[in-house]
DNA sequence: GATGAATGAGTGTTCATTCAT
DNA sequence: CATGAATGAACACTCATTCAT
């Protein structure tokens, strides 16, 4: 039990320096020789625990759909339609800002290697709108918003969270990266109550 | 003169190739030899019209910021605000839609190469911003929509034109792959325009 | 006494392990690992046993050479040559084939180890010749064979024997590989002892 | 056509450096670096003339096959047996020692690679013996050889050949090898004449 | 003694770039 | 100008060997 958790620890201790190494230079860039280095182990040692340098990209995307999956808010009834929306911004712009090397590690092969692409798309991206589908949808049965096609409209909300996240991330002058990120989910969550609201009277406010 | 022009048609006839093979392969994995290849030409060839390989790439970002640059739509004053929306929704859909190869060819590198995360973002995606901040704001000005913080609210919406076309793209059996641009760019303008509206009764129709 | 026994068990086990792999797959692309896995130790085991990799080749060798000599067979006064000369042949065809695997083994590495060429020339094959000269000679001395030059006669039929043996291993396909052993003996009797009796008149019949 | 020729050489120049490194090394052993050294070319270069390295093994192969083929002997009529038999005894001797290198630049790879094996035995071996059987099954039409069993007596003779040759190659200090290849010839034709005569009052004798 | 995780030197192969023709 | 053969640095990966447990 000790060998397997301590067989664990360099896994991770792998897997972190593949994370910041891909992130640094991308997939393509990064040399085994430099990972193993960050990890403070020799290249050779890579391969007892990884068959190739590709499946420490493979085993990176399971950790991101991991984790994808793991911190999917459980929808929230008590709450109001606002607050709860403000709950979900600003979850998912912390999951972003949380797992900033992850995607960055892996947007630089996403474009162009299938698996990863369906990996990617398939389990985080889309199981991210399809719940966010499923968080509103039941709101709009209650009457709370109006009804409205998700397959377009969560896309749009999820990929408004992204660019701006990116922005933040890659564009550092951009007046966006300055704002301080509660203000950007009370600015989203008015945006896109507005645009959902069944009762346009009902103006919410943040507080 | 005419060699001129045979020059700059070698030199198009040559980017074209780099965008068709970075395109496939990523910037990375694409060979210059293939590059050749595919333009109708020796290796050697490529390196009297560029520097090297990564010039060839800044040349295709320098194509992308003119393209964009060129392809916004002037101010229209006379449609009304949500005609407007729609217009350039429309637009920049079918942007991404003509520019998917290039698009994809520097969504490779963008994540690493500082000088081309600056054009990228720089030059592609903030005048983007900041061409629709200017639009919204004059029907701001006009008392057609509320005031809003452009920083925020237009990085949100040009996200999401970006992950919804991302999505056709890398994603073909998501839900939204599968929907007439026209009906996406219908149903983003409802929830943009309602989102954005002054006078709430005033609803939008497509027509 | 008890552990050298069980000493000697391993060392033998892990020989047995590598006849098998080195045959398999010839001695470079051998892994210590597979020898280690197929004699059911750890890699590490072997090294206790044995100074390197290549000191089990070594050892195979020197079990070949002990073999070689301790079945090379006694002269036999009592029986008429052809039939001596069969007895050789048949008991030379069963020791390539019984020990096949480790012929096979040091086969790859023969050419190009110096140590290991000398001892397998000088130590198997130059003994198994000088043994038969040894026993044709005394035929020849007590008239049964004609005179002849055994540094030249000997190794032509050793190389003969080889062949053949080699030929039904590698070679499944060629007519000589489908024979019964017995019918090879034959045939090969008659050719020799025509080729080196001092009689032509009488003629042998194997029966 | 002259940058054909000059690709030929250049192709000849690489393997004639693979036959020296593989023969003195073997083929594992080998480093394509060390060819390329030998060659006066780049490793890189290597590549633009042969997939891989295993290719320059098969490609060797090619050249043995195709030299063995060239150079079996014409049937010749007109001689007597015993002296065509020394013809055919003397060729054979003198294509193991004009292709020394390339017989044991393969012999390191033909035990373990199957396809290898075949080519070797399949079109090297095999059709020696065939042409073998050829000539001297017309001699025994003829009646000037004894009916015999082609498929087990030419494996023996080649096999002779063969590991003569070898003990040449291998084991200087071998009576064997010290002797004058025509002495050879003179003894083995005795020898296998007497072993296949129809006559066996006809003694032959070598001038 | 036995283990097997860790090592790191060494290899085949690729490919951007050069330059003689 | 155009070519494409040649280059050689760089990299992923293997595996004999060691040594702490």
């Amino acid at each position: 039990m000790a060998e397997q958790q301590e067989a664990a620890d360099r896994r991770k201790q792998i897997l972190e320096a593949a994370v910041a190494v891909f992130a640094e230079r991308g997939y393509q860039r990064a040399t085994v020789k430099e990972i193993a280095a960050r990890a403070g182990v020799a290249p050779g040692t890579i391969y007892l625990y990884f068959r190739n340098k590709r499946e420490l990209l493979l085993a990176l995307a399971e950790t991101l759909i991991r984790r994808a999956a793991d911190t999917l808010l459980a929808p929230c009834a008590e709450l109001d339609v606002g607050s709860h929306l403000a709950l979900i911004l600003r979850d998912r712009l912390r999951f972003v800002r949380e797992n900033q090397g992850l995607l960055r590690a892996l947007a630089t092969e996403i474009w162009t290697d299938r698996e990863l692409a369906a990996q990617f798309f398939g389990e985080v991206i889309l199981p991210v709108i399809r719940t966010g589908s499923a968080y509103t949808q039941e709101r709009v049965v209650r009457g709370e918003l109006r009804s409205f096609r998700a397959e377009i409209i969560l896309p749009a909300v999820v990929g408004g969270i992204l660019l701006i996240s990116v922005l933040r991330l890659m564009s550092p002058n951009s007046p966006t990266a300055a704002l301080p990120e509660e203000e950007v989910v009370e600015e989203l969550v008015r945006f896109y109550l507005y645009g959902l609201r069944s009762h346009p009277e009902a103006q919410w406010d943040a507080r």
